[in-house]
DNA sequence: TATTTTTCTTAAACTAGTTTATTTTTTTTG
DNA sequence: CAAAAAAAATAAACTAGTTTAAGAAAAATA
């Protein structure tokens, strides 16, 4: 039997008590744990009835792809962070894919909704989502790129160390080669 | 005694079932009506403790104002339409004021948990809002200043009329003097 | 470890959007 | 309804970021 404890912590945490046998039983058999080589998509664009996944070990992005096939980073999501498409059961418009090779739990909408309504703190992760959504979203409608590195750098150093750069600059809104020579400048600087 | 009804009929609706009297009772007890003539700020970035509001009449915007003085228009909200910081109670980085002469619903982030634990479809606000916010998020990312024009005339058009033309520039995140050029430009076209 | 593939850098020409300033149009108010 | 104020248009010089392309460096694989 597999290891499932980093799901069951999680749940713990948010209820803010100890889970009954009964409890942990039901949470347990909603989600499947799976392993993903790097670079493995795990949703796709234009499907319908896609899961929510919770990290164990790896690192995941959600991004699109637009009308000129150049891709987008909405997310990315590490250890113990969700991921998904909270506009589901509809058509998705995301894609979610491995960085790393990956350790994750899947749960069905279906069930999701069910944890949704018996753990109300679950709800506070859709709100601290949107919070957070927020304030990506002012930093890049208001900021250069430069500043918006800077935050990245500052705010999740460790991201930095783990994507490559054309992730990052996806992430930011630029081209590669833009990245590339902000940070050619900043060097400089030195 | 002022018509409430707009609210007691939204949660009316997120209940899926008719309110008994003590639930009207304890909604109304929380909301206070306030009308604010056009231009008036409810909320100012580095207060604590401030409110969420829906809207009975008139339209309101939330912004930001950069290092730069410069404004951002992160949301607007019409009749029917909820509009607050969702970070809070921290202190909020945002504006939020009145663009039209309006009656609001406030109530404070206390008593907005207590519905929030009460109602638990006030929490599908939430999920549709950050549903909202991403897409336009990844409209903004990816498409020009025209292509998110063009969006905001078709899935808004009511907007459209009742917004000046800077407001909406700022929605879309470039300058007056920008909008004003694609306008010029579409109008040739015809 | 040599080879292939992937990622990053650099450069140069280009474009979407900004800035500042002036004029015209529209809206508000006495 | 005339005057003042606010909003929108236009122009011109500018800058942040893109595109395309080629070479260098790093990482993955045989």
């Amino acid at each position: 039997m597999k290891d499932c404890s980093i799901v069951l912590s999680y749940f713990e945490r948010i209820k803010e008590a100890p889970l009954t046998p009964e409890e942990a039983q039901e949470i347990l058999s909603f989600f499947k744990s799976s392993n993903y080589k790097k670079k493995t998509l795990l949703m796709k664009a234009g499907e319908a009835n896609t899961k929510h996944y919770y990290v164990e070990k790896g690192l995941l992005r959600l991004y699109i792809i637009d009308q000129n096939g150049k891709e987008f980073n909405i997310l990315f999501a590490r250890e113990r962070q969700w991921i998904g498409d909270l506009g589901t059961p509809a058509e998705t418009p995301y894609f979610i894919e491995t960085v790393e090779n990956s350790t994750v739990f899947s749960i069905s909408e279906q069930n999701f909704s069910v944890l949704y309504d018996r753990y109300i703190n679950l709800a506070r992760y859709i709100r601290k989502s949107y919070v957070f959504l927020q304030k990506r979203f002012v930093s890049i409608l208001s900021k250069t790129a430069e500043e918006n590195y800077e935050e990245l750098e500052r705010d999740h150093p460790e991201l930095i160390q783990r994507l490559p750069q054309y992730h990052i600059s996806s992430y930011l809104g630029v081209t590669p080669v833009f990245l590339s020579k902000i940070l050619a400048k900043r060097l400089k600087k030195d």
